[in-house]
RNA sequence: GGACCUAUAGCUCAGUUGGCUAGAGCGCCACGUUGACAUCGUGGAGGUCACUGGUUCAAGUCCAGUUAGGUCCA
């Protein structure tokens, strides 16, 4: 033990040495070959993922740069928030663009994957603003806009390594030379000088909006970041009193229902259906709202009103709510913001102003009750809308925001799509992309953030046009007939400027918009008296522009900076990785953002470089737990990827979520608890989910297992300080990991048994059946692989090569060589066969299993150099840059594979009888076959292996073998088997096992008579699939016979 | 309200343009540890393919509808 334990450590530290050590090493294995053969009993996740990451980046394997003789393959990151953490998602959208990323590689292209943060301006300012307001009790107003951006870079110093080194734990082979940030000075030029274009080129207008407003975090928030909640709240019923034409109170009252009574003082119609008989002679008419005496229209709107609900009338608030702002603008109504943007009521709420939002809704309450308009209230549950970042209630705000026109960019998308230039896997989500684009929505691009890239737009409040021009006589501006200002030539590319409405009616300003690097053009508008616009734009803004921005667009006279170089000039005088690397080759995401950025991705692409991003989408399945709900922190189902790694190791993870993606939607991942103090897991279910303290006390999982009480993590509350807490895991990982460590098993039975190895090359003519069978295997799976990670079928591509590895490679080809090894005069081709297959298993695994492959190439490295089918050739130093297996086609054998089926049959069959007589596999067995001479002859070629395999002699086959006595019996598609079994064979069993085969078979066989007697099936099938009937009926009724046969031979 | 997806063994999933005697992994049962692997081996049990109709010689697969669940867009 002591001594293998040595030899094991002794491996380990040679091989923590960079490649000049493994000659070193060599050297020591010429001393004491034996040492070298012996590989530690489990695989050593942990230790192999930290040494092979920093070799690869050390050789500089992960990068790409432009080739001329290569094809490129690019991968554009989906870029993970830089605050965030790595979560599942990250871990299978990873794993997959690393999988693709590997194998185009291998493939012989010159592959990018870039890598890369978005600055996430919501998420990241509302954090940092937080964390300050909870510790130093300030708010963002207190420090002013520079000191806050400052204190939001320091964070995202801090943060954005955190979540590209947990990239790099999952393997991730991006070019780390090459990382980008949305905000960094390479992306922010990218997103000016589109700013500049697209307002240059008309696209860019301001308009106003109803948005999602955050009164707490004072911006528009989008809708992706709000989420509904129902809650309680009250529904009161009011009236208006209709007035005559002279404007005084009439005798009528309209009635009507609200959850909202406040927004009374933004009125501006009531609103019923044109079809309601109780108001169609009201329709035109005016009523007073009591609480300010404004006189607002009857409007009949079929949309909006509703005749079975309430009172068939609603109060219509433009400025506040989604539908009513829908039907203002059909009906023209006037707009009256109520709201300040701390959620106060402003100037326009008239007595109420300066009141919260909810005490007006009280004082609003009170002042109809005193004048006599209340009617009513009732207790509601009410769905409402809450901020997701500030947790505050949304208000409905209308206020203004710039927009990018959609009309002609989205088309252009859609066309990109349409004619095939890219391309989405699986296809069904191309409707979602088309759907979504069709609508052209203009796209609102401002928030009310300091976090992000400040819109470059100076403005200026005017008195007339002739005015504005003077003004900017300083840049030489131009009136001319439209509502754009002309400037000379050389602010061509620098400065553009337009006349827009302002923000109150009649009010007119110029707007200003410059490009990125004209400092002084911005300082003389500022001198006029220009002034920036304080909003930034949203993130997707920038993320939108990622394809070609991080390739150092709109700069195309050098390639890009990187960490390691200033941007360069080249010798072609183009930036080279721009025009090499762009268009992309494949983007991987989640559904979930096909609207917000894949085809946003397309319309810049195709805006700013006249082609597509990316040629293929890949669309990959949203994981979910085991009760088919999204994974998160507020549900406290969330698996945390790094402990999996922890756990299972990185290739594990990879593998197992590699077996997970196809075409499908969504995929369920149980999870469970696993306990502390034993290491059991148990699963968990909708009552762990929703367990609470009760009387104070931490809930606890008692452990099936150990029998213990353990705490664990839950969004409820928070275990005891010092408590053992369970951690959330899911058994699904299991199967990588057992894959990984049969592997790993394998490799280490093929390395202890190459003593002696020798390249030479491999005569096909001398291979032993399971060679060329294995061989033939293995070219057809490393095809099926091939043709599937060309479709994203990795779910397939993994099972393909799990199922070569464990069913054929391990279980058969290994068992079927084990006396070749043993054999002086055979070992040295059996050890070149299995070197060879190994050589190209690792290259085949590699792109699935980085690291295990790494690991078990460099052992065969120093084992086999040299290798390879035909002339030996050294093997490269490294499976990561080895060439990805493509095998001869001639090397699949159908007819071989066909024979070498029926050996395993049998072997099975022997095994089975063994197994059903309880006999020792080590008790030796006899076997007698009646079968055809042709079956015969292949069955005393290959009698060696019945010994190996099922440790039973052949001693006779042929079409005279009859039924030795006392024997277990066995049929196989061509052929019967005879095991005598002197004193273990019960007749009556034996006779009961037989009828029961007898009754599976004549089932088939009527179903296939059937079918042949049918004369529609004969006439309407397919000749083949006729034939192919009647072929297995044939075989099923030559199985019968021998059933038959062995039944009368036992009575 | 519109769109998309899912429903197959106890669990998680495969099942290419219809040709099926429906597969895998885990779990379960029996047996097996001194030579690669118990994170394993050998053998076994386990399914009215959600439901109702239809098309077809033939339906898990195609069509229509129903039910249940999920997601996206309004």
């Amino acid at each position: 033990m002591p001594e293998s334990f040595a030899k094991s450590v002794c491996h380990r530290v040679c091989l923590t040495r960079q490649r000049p050590a493994s000659v070193s090493f060599l050297r020591q294995r010429t001393a004491s070959a034996i040492m070298t053969t012996e590989l530690p009993k489990a695989y050593e996740p942990a230790n192999a993922q930290s040494r092979w990451m920093q070799e690869w980046e050390q050789q500089g394997y992960c990068n790409a740069d432009p080739h001329p003789d290569r094809q490129q393959h690019t991968i554009m990151i989906p870029l993970p928030n830089v605050t965030g953490a790595l979560h599942m998602g990250h871990c299978l959208n990873g794993t997959v663009q690393d999988l693709l990323t590997r194998w185009r590689r291998m493939q012989g292209r010159e592959a990018l994957w870039m890598p890369g943060t978005d600055h996430a301006g919501i998420a990241t300012q509302a954090v940092v603003e937080r964390r300050m307001h909870e510790e130093e009790g300030l708010t963002r107003h207190d420090i002013g806009r520079d000191a806050l951006v400052e204190r939001i870079w320091k964070w995202k110093d801090q943060y954005e390594g955190r979540i590209l080194n947990q990239l790099k734990q999952i393997g991730a082979s991006c070019d780390w030379r090459r990382v980008r940030f949305t905000l960094d000075d390479v992306c922010s030029r990218a997103v000016r000088r589109t700013f500049f274009k697209m307002f240059n080129d008309g696209l860019i207008f301001r308009g106003k909006r109803l948005v999602n407003w955050d009164s707490h975090l004072q911006t528009a928030v989008a809708d992706d970041e709000v989420y509904t909640e129902e809650v309680d709240g009250n529904f009161w019923t009011f009236n208006y009193p209709v007035v005559d034409d002279s404007g005084t109170d009439t005798d009528q009252l309209i009635c009507f229902s609200t959850t909202r009574p406040e927004t009374m003082l933004g009125d501006t119609a009531v609103c019923v259906h044109p079809t309601d008989e109780r108001y169609t002679d009201l329709i035109g008419r005016s009523v007073r709202i009591p609480v300010n005496g404004r006189l607002i229209p009857i409007v009949a709107d079929a949309l909006l009103a509703d005749k079975e609900l309430g009172t068939g009338a609603v109060k219509v608030t433009p400025a506040h709510d989604p539908n009513d702002y829908a039907c203002g603008l059909r009906n023209d109504l006037e707009m009256i913001n109520i709201l300040n943007a701390d959620g106060t009521i402003n100037d326009n709420g008239g007595d109420f102003e300066g009141m919260d939002r909810r005490d007006a809704r009280k004082a609003i309450v009170a002042k109809m009750e005193e004048l006599g308009h209340f009617e009513g209230v009732e207790d509601r549950k009410i769905p409402k809308k809450f901020s997701d970042r500030s947790k505050t209630e949304i208000e409905p705000f209308l206020s203004d925001q710039w927009f990018v026109k959609m009309d002609t960019l989205a088309q252009s998308a859609m066309d990109a799509v349409s004619d095939n230039r890219v391309r989405i896997f699986p296809q069904r989500y191309t409707k979602t992309y088309m759907d979504w684009l069709g609508e052209k929505r203009d796209w609102c691009i401002s928030r009310q953030l300091w976090w992000g890239h400040r819109i470059p737009v100076w403005a200026f409040k005017i008195e007339s046009r002739e005015s504005a021009i003077a003004h900017l006589s300083a840049f030489g501006a131009k009136a001319t007939d439209s509502d754009t200002i002309e400037f000379p030539a050389e602010y061509d590319g620098i400065l553009a400027a337009q006349f827009a409405p302002g923000l109150l009616p009649g009010e007119e300003l110029v707007l200003a918009c410059v490009d990125a690097g004209n400092e002084s053009v911005e300082a003389g508008l500022n001198e006029l008296g220009f002034e920036q616009d304080p909003d930034v734009l949203d993130t997707w803004f920038s993320s939108a522009l990622w394809p070609h921005a991080t390739l150092g667009w709109p700069d195309a006279a050098h390639n890009p900076p990187t960490t390691q170089s200033e941007a360069t000039s080249t010798q072609s005088g183009t930036n080279e990785v721009l025009d090499f690397f762009y268009p992309g080759s494949v983007l991987v995401t989640s559904r979930d953002i096909i609207t917000l950025w894949v085809a946003r991705m397309v319309l810049t692409g195709l805006y700013n470089m006249g082609d597509v991003p990316f040629e293929h989408v890949y669309i990959h399945p949203k994981i979910l737990d085991g009760l088919g709900q999204t994974m998160s922190k507020s549900k406290g189902n969330g698996v945390d990827p790094l402990e999996l790694i922890e756990k299972y190791g990185t290739d594990a993870v990879r593998f197992t979520i590699a077996s997970l993606c196809g075409e499908t939607q969504d995929v369920r991942l149980p999870v469970g608890y696993e306990c502390p103090f034993c290491q059991a897991i148990i699963p968990q279910t909708a009552k762990h989910q929703k367990m609470a303290p009760r009387g104070g006390k931490t809930p606890t999982i008692n452990c099936k297992s150990c029998q213990k009480d353990f705490q664990f993590p839950s969004p409820w509350f928070t275990p005891d300080e010092g408590a053992e807490v369970a951690r959330i895991v899911s058994e699904r990982f299991e199967y990588g990991r057992n894959f990984c460590n049969k592997l790993w098993n394998a490799s280490r039975f093929a390395f202890m048994n190459l003593e002696g190895y020798t390249p030479g090359e491999i005569p096909l003519a001398d291979l032993e059946m399971e060679d060329r069978w294995i061989l033939s295997r293995l070219a057809t799976t490393a095809t099926s692989v091939t043709t599937m990670l060309d479709r994203y079928q990795f779910d397939q591509a993994t099972r393909t090569i799990r199922d070569f590895t464990w069913n054929e490679f391990c279980d058969w080809y290994l068992e079927m060589i084990k006396p070749r090894l043993k054999d002086d005069t055979r070992r040295p081709l059996a050890q070149r066969m299995l070197v060879f297959v190994i050589d190209q298993l690792m290259r085949l695994l590699h792109p699935f299993a980085p690291f295990i492959t790494e690991e078990l190439w460099a052992h065969l490295n120093t084992l086999a150099p040299s290798r390879g089918l035909g002339t030996p050739t050294a093997a490269e130093s490294h499976v990561m840059i080895a060439a990805w297996p493509t095998l001869d086609e001639s090397l699949i054998d159908a007819e071989l594979e066909k024979r070498f089926e029926r050996l395993q049959d049998t072997i099975v069959a022997v095994r089975n009888v063994r197994a059903h007589y309880k006999i020792s596999p080590k008790e030796p067995l006899k076997l007698f076959m009646r079968c055809s001479p042709e079956v015969a002859d292949q069955m005393n070629a290959v009698a060696d292996q019945f010994d190996n395999l099922s440790r039973t002699m052949l001693e006779a086959a042929g079409l005279d073998i009859s039924r030795p006595g006392a024997s277990g019996t066995f049929t196989i598609d061509d052929a019967e088997g005879y095991i005598p079994l002197e004193g273990l064979i019960d007749l009556d069993a034996e006779k009961e096992r037989l009828q029961k085969q007898l009754g599976e078979i004549s089932g088939q066989i009527l179903s296939r008579e059937k079918k042949l007697a049918n004369k529609n099936f004969t006439d309407k099938a397919p000749e083949n699939v006729v034939n192919d009937v009647r072929e297995t009926l044939a075989s099923l009724q030559n199985q019968k016979d021998s059933i038959d046969r062995m039944l009368s031979e036992l009575s």
